[in-house]
DNA sequence: CATATATACGGAGGGATACTCCGTTTAACA
DNA sequence: TGTTAAACGGAGTATCCCTCCGTATATATG
């Protein structure tokens, strides 16, 4: 009752293998841009059936998020070492165009951040989570500093910026994705004295 | 071969009514948010065949533009009024607080403002464009003013604020999307003298 | 009104995908 | 080595998008 799982028995090695398995072929297949691969294809390319893919994730959001799930917790984690090596606000915004290399990087993510930041549904709740505390992290220090105003929600910047990433097709949208960094640090900082 | 169409013969009454009856079906069904309703199924309920709504729009995003364009053309359309009743910046705030009260009256428009804001497709070229002179037109006044820095691509506001919308499902949307504003026309202002 | 014909209609059907179900196989443990 | 819970695989089901083509009809004309 109190723990998280009741191991009556070690995993087994085959399971964990191919869900590994599953995992590498997605994210590979993801980041070459194949957004839309069928999940078929997804089993198949990793050398299972079907019924084992969708025995692991139980839909295709599943998928995407545990394929995400680290690469966004290795982001947020990416905070505090900017935050002590540069003057609040501009950690932040070193970490606002970290996020946006990391969109670009692996294309999509789109998809999955709509669910990591907007979402209603309960999935991407542990991403969602770690990934609004790194930015809230962020922006208290600079509002400590008296570099940013108090009533900027930290959200709202990563919404404007996973919002923009949702046009990551056009061309140039990255550069247009750093302009946007530019104009929300400076938008939110606090008025001269 | 200089005229837009050669009307050798009237249209017929039955195409286009039955052309209309797809397009109330299917505004009326996005603004319920069934943006993912089945094609078959506003077929079904406009009472004509599949095979007609498709000869009428081509594919699903054609008939998502349709059902827009005209609302897009009239907000575009209310930037000269603004443009005239406010000084230059405050007319693109009040544009763009428009615009967002625009997308959460029409809910969902996020897939096909996708389209128009940032997409490589043709489609939506039209509606894109008076969009984008739109903005063109209030940002050109308010850099003119000197009321704000010349560096500012039009386009990126309306992104960010397009991709806000796409997370219109979560609660709170609409204030973050206000907030928003008043943070990229900060960040767009030219620095104080 | 009758005829001709361009235009539009309807819906079966092809192809693709997401997801389920269940009989079979196998890894862990005693 | 035997038992058993866990995992496997893939055929099957349910949807959808979109195409194709034979049929019906609105418009124009004699």
């Amino acid at each position: 009752m109190s723990a998280v799982k009741t191991p009556g028995r070690r995993p087994r090695s085959d399971g964990q293998r191919n869900r590994e398995r599953l995992l590498v072929v997605a994210k590979a297949a993801f980041a070459a841009g194949e957004i839309d691969i069928a999940l078929d294809e997804v089993a198949r390319r990793a050398g299972v059936g079907i019924g084992t893919l969708y025995r692991h994730f139980s839909n295709r959001d599943a998928l995407i998020e545990a394929v995400y799930c680290v690469e966004l917790d290795r982001l947020a984690e990416a905070a505090p070492a900017l935050a002590a090596r540069h003057p609040p606000v501009e950690a932040l915004r070193a970490w606002m165009i970290l996020f946006v290399d990391y969109i670009a990087a692996k294309q999509i993510i789109a998809p999955a951040l709509k669910g990591l930041v907007g979402g209603t549904g309960a999935l991407y709740a542990r991403s969602g989570d770690v990934l609004k505390a790194a930015i809230d992290g962020l922006v208290a220090s600079a509002v400590e500093s008296g570099d940013m105003r108090v009533n900027i929600e930290p959200l709202d910047l990563l919404r404007a910026l996973a919002g923009v990433s949702n046009f990551a097709s056009g061309p140039g949208w990255e550069a247009s994705a750093k302009r946007l960094v530019d104009i929300l640090i400076a938008g939110s900082q606090a008025p001269a004295p």
